[in-house]
DNA sequence: GGCGTTCTGTGAAGAATCTCACAGACCCGC
DNA sequence: GCGGGTCTGTGAGATTCTTCACAGAACGCC
């Protein structure tokens, strides 16, 4: 089994175009892991010097205000990393880290990590090669969320999700993480009614199609649309 | 003075805590500029690939919405770092950084960083945690634009700001940087009359004490009104 | 195949914040 | 020490979203 494991964690974003020696390396230091929908991989209180690659299935990284309102940093899929590390952390500071399907993970231990970096040099500029382009995706998300209405933001985010997680269907592209209104919101950072108002305007217009947790993006019009303003 | 350069390069934030040798790596690639108050030291249409090492003064990274209402997204002082790399970007993707001060800066090349990091592992390991903290601070800002008042998002800001960049002044912080109210709106998302309306009523409790383009933060205050909500 | 639960749809009322418009204060350079 | 530019103060009205309340639809489970 060893060759399968290797196999799947060249798939990882963070591990992309390692050398065999390199990923050998990462493999022998790397434990398996299943989780269920809905289990919470990380919570601010429980602190786990643990990054996480994610293998199959999606997870969301969210936190919570004092009035119990969410709000979603972001939706990791396979290849995805997250975690929170002594010094090294992703970003996931004071985030909840829930699995929003089935998940496989691999986990991999901060002081293991960081001695990976050492050694390898390849595996801390994949690293932050990472960690920059989480960024530069946080800045875009905080500039519309300070900028732009809710109607572009939640356009802007359907597009981005069909990007990444769409599989084409027809002259459409299908959402393959089933999300709902109230998941949607939390993206945005709008009410669930608000998503709903939004959505069905976006609907009418042939930007996107809906159905319970469903959802299919016409890309070629909403990405028109959204340069349009 | 190289000599002196090697000084002020370890209170840069990315080369803290790294060897004379390693240090002296990146002292012989860096090279020393000079910026006026105001020019734009990176611009989106711009490509520059290269680290800025901020030495002297203060620098803002905003970003544009097509209407012209701008966010700026951090504000960085002596020893911070920002760059646009080609694949190791800090994050500032299509931001634009001012000058908010007179400024003195060191660059470092794309390529040069890229190949101090595979010969000291160290430099790498840096860049990992200064991209990591940034990260978590602007998921707290997402989260609090997201799911905070103006009120709660700028006594936040400036409880954060009092904490990096003040100067002890009787019981009161002063802000060493200078800051309109446009600013502040800018950095919190408001509009600049909110900025001045929100900043009037934290006076009126006394949390802040303010003057034309000057500010002084009562620290413990503050720090305990924002825990109490 | 009924029943509880989750999800979506919708309207009315209200809160937070923005825009616009203008006025006075302060500062700097000449 | 005067004048133009920048900065702060303030009110009225418009807007965008939220909250609340409720209803029906769809789903999953036993």
């Amino acid at each position: 089994m060893r060759v399968d494991k290797s196999a799947y964690l060249n798939q990882i974003d963070l591990l992309r175009q390692l050398s065999p020696e390199e990923l050998q390396a990462v493999d022998r230091l790397a434990a398996l892991h299943e989780a269920p929908r809905g289990s919470l991989l990380l919570e601010p209180t429980r602190f786990e010097p643990v990054l996480y690659l994610l293998k199959r299935g999606y997870v969301r990284l969210y936190r919570v205000s004092p009035e119990g309102r969410q709000l979603t940093v972001s939706l990791l899929g396979p290849g995805n990393v997250f975690g929170e590390l002594e010094g090294l952390s992703t970003g996931t500071g004071h985030s909840f880290a829930q699995a929003v399907t089935d998940v496989v993970v691999c986990t991999l231990r901060d002081a293991d990590l960081e001695r990976l970096m050492r050694t390898y040099p390849e595996v801390a500029v994949r690293m932050v090669r990472v960690l920059s382009a989480r960024l530069r995706e946080l800045e875009d998300l905080l500039e519309r969320l300070a900028l732009a209405s809710v109607r572009t933001r939640l356009l802007h985010l359907l597009v981005k999700l069909a990007e990444r997680f769409g599989a084409p269907e027809g002259k459409l592209v299908r959402l393959e993480v089933e999300l709902s209104h109230q998941d949607l919101g939390d993206m945005v950072g709008c009410s669930r009614e608000s998503a709903t108002l939004t959505l069905r305007e976006l609907a009418e217009q042939g930007l996107v199609r809906t159905g319970r947790r469903r959802l299919w993006v016409d890309l070629e019009r909403a990405r028109r649309h959204l340069e349009a303003q």
